[in-house]
Formats: C-alpha cells, sequence, structure tokens
DNA sequence: CAATAAACCTATCTTGTCAATAGGTATATC
DNA sequence: GATATACCTATTGACAAGATAGGTTTATTG
C-alpha cells in the first residue's frame, strides 16, 4: 500500500474544504463529521497541512481552516508528497544519488525510476479542483 | 514506498537465474553472492517463488533453481503481485468491492482507481526478458 | 556407505511505522 | 466569564518489515 490514511484523509479535507469555501473558516469538527475521521486523528493531520503553508487557521469562536488560494492551484502530486514523503516506489530512488553500490549495473532500476515517472506524471496532472463534484 | 525487499530480491533473483539459464539448475548460494542478499532471507522469498509455480527446484548436490518457462513468459507484474499481495495504491481497491460505505459519492475513488491502472498497465508492459543486460 | 551440498522447514527477534487516543493549553468571540 | 475553537505533547497497541538461527530432508559423489 503506497498511500496511507494520512495522505487519503488530507486530500479529503482538502476537497471538502474546497467544497466549502465561500463559507468562511471552517471548523475541523464540521469535516471530521461530515467524513466520518476522528476529531483526534484529522488534528495531527491537519497540523502538517497548516505548517506546510496550504491552510489558513483561525482560533477561537468562530474559527477553523480556509484555503490559501483557489483548488486549481493545488496539485494532488504536492499534497501527497507533503503528506507522505517521497512517493518512490522503491528506496533506492529517494536517498542520496549514488546511495547504491550496484547502481550502476542494476538491472531493475530502470524500472522503478519509469515506474515512479508514471505515477508522479499521473499524479501530477490532477489539482483539488479535479476532485470536488459538479455541485461543489 | 510500495514495493519491498520481498518483491525487490525476488526479481533480482529471477533475472538472475534468467541470464545463467543454461547453467543447469543455479544453487541460491550463488545468487546469493553475486546479488549481495543475505542467503537466509533469499531462502524465505525464493520459497514463495516456488510455491507460486515460477520455479522448478532440485535437491541435493548439483541441485538448485531454474525458470520454468522463457524470461518473456513472466510479467513483472505478476512477479511483483505474487511476492507482495494486491499493487493497488489504497486499501480501497483491494478488499472486497462495496467495502467502503462512501464509495458512491467519494471524491477521490476516481483518482485512486486511475492511479491503479497507471502503474498496472506500466508494470504489465515489462517482463524478465525486458530486464536482462544485452550480455544476458 | 559416508561425506557433502543443496533445498526445505520452524521459530524467534528487533525495529519501526501506522493509526489512533488521551488530556491538557492558548486564543478569540459572544 | 462561558464557550468554541485551534494547538500541543505524550502514549498506546497492533502489525509488518527485514532479517537471523538452527535444524531436517534429499540427492550426489568419492
Amino acid at each position: 500500500m503506497m498511500i496511507s490514511t494520512k495522505g487519503r484523509y488530507a486530500l479529503r479535507f482538502l476537497v471538502d474544504l474546497a467544497e466549502h469555501r465561500g463559507d468562511g473558516f471552517v471548523p475541523l469538527r464540521d469535516v471530521s463529521v461530515r467524513q466520518g475521521i476522528s476529531e483526534k486523528y484529522l488534528e495531527i493531520v491537519v497540523k502538517e497541512l497548516v505548517k506546510g503553508g496550504l491552510l489558513a487557521a483561525a482560533r477561537g469562536r468562530g474559527g477553523g481552516y480556509r484555503l490559501n488560494r483557489d483548488p486549481e492551484a493545488y496539485s494532488v502530486k504536492d499534497i501527497l508528497e507533503l503528506m507522505e514523503g517521497p512517493l518512490a516506489p522503491v528506496a533506492c530512488l529517494c536517498g542520496a544519488p549514488d546511495a547504491c553500490p550496484r547502481e550502476k549495473d542494476c538491472r531493475t532500476l530502470p524500472l522503478w525510476q519509469g515506474l515512479d515517472q508514471v505515477i508522479s506524471e499521473y499524479l501530477g496532472r490532477f489539482t483539488l479542483a479535479d476532485l470536488c463534484g459538479v455541485d461543489g
């Protein structure tokens, strides 16, 4: 399994916000109820989104979260990479270049590089706007 | 990380066998040395390949392993699925259909389905023969 | 027939991550 | 000052990854 709950919940949280933009700041609790995700766990996820600069937060009564930009400006790839770290299918592609001593004539490396590229290319094609419902 | 050592080692083991076909049965030890993989751990990996019907094994002196078919007949996708289980990027795509109650209007499901397809399609294009060196 | 080389089997261990929970603190609004 | 909200730190339980250890069976060969 490549994408953990962190990435999936983050995406659902952001899509929810995108579909409720115009409502001002949306409390985490509301999203948690709508999406059926534990409030406490969602806190952890959202904290990273704020730290990553994707969200604006407002504290106190009437507070909540809001997207910083238009939904079209959020690439799915960027969101997932923020939450999951590198999306590379194997570790060889993550670490420092020249990490693997067999790299030079590794028979399988090109396969992994190609796979990595295919995945990145696919996820890079989508934005939050693409994931919103027609009614959102 | 999507592909564990099991999948990666299995692939390297099979490629090694493919490049040494014609040598009769190849002892695990030889591959282990050539590939720099622990003999004991490789045993575990290879056991599954035998159970999966990809390899023929011969015991006793002069024994070892041999591919059951031509390298072109081994799809990388099949090999990895045997070792790793389903390659789906998220769990929703694995379990029983209709497992997720939100499936019907899940905003992210189509994204995952598309990703799954892209990955399967890519890995399905390669066989062991494609991974062998020109000298193999 | 005995030594040897190989596959095969069962168990154990360590480490780390995932997914989640618990309980409390700071801050803004009414 | 009560309330609603974001924010912070710690802890837990379950599980899998990635091995390692030691022994058993089977076939070949001198």
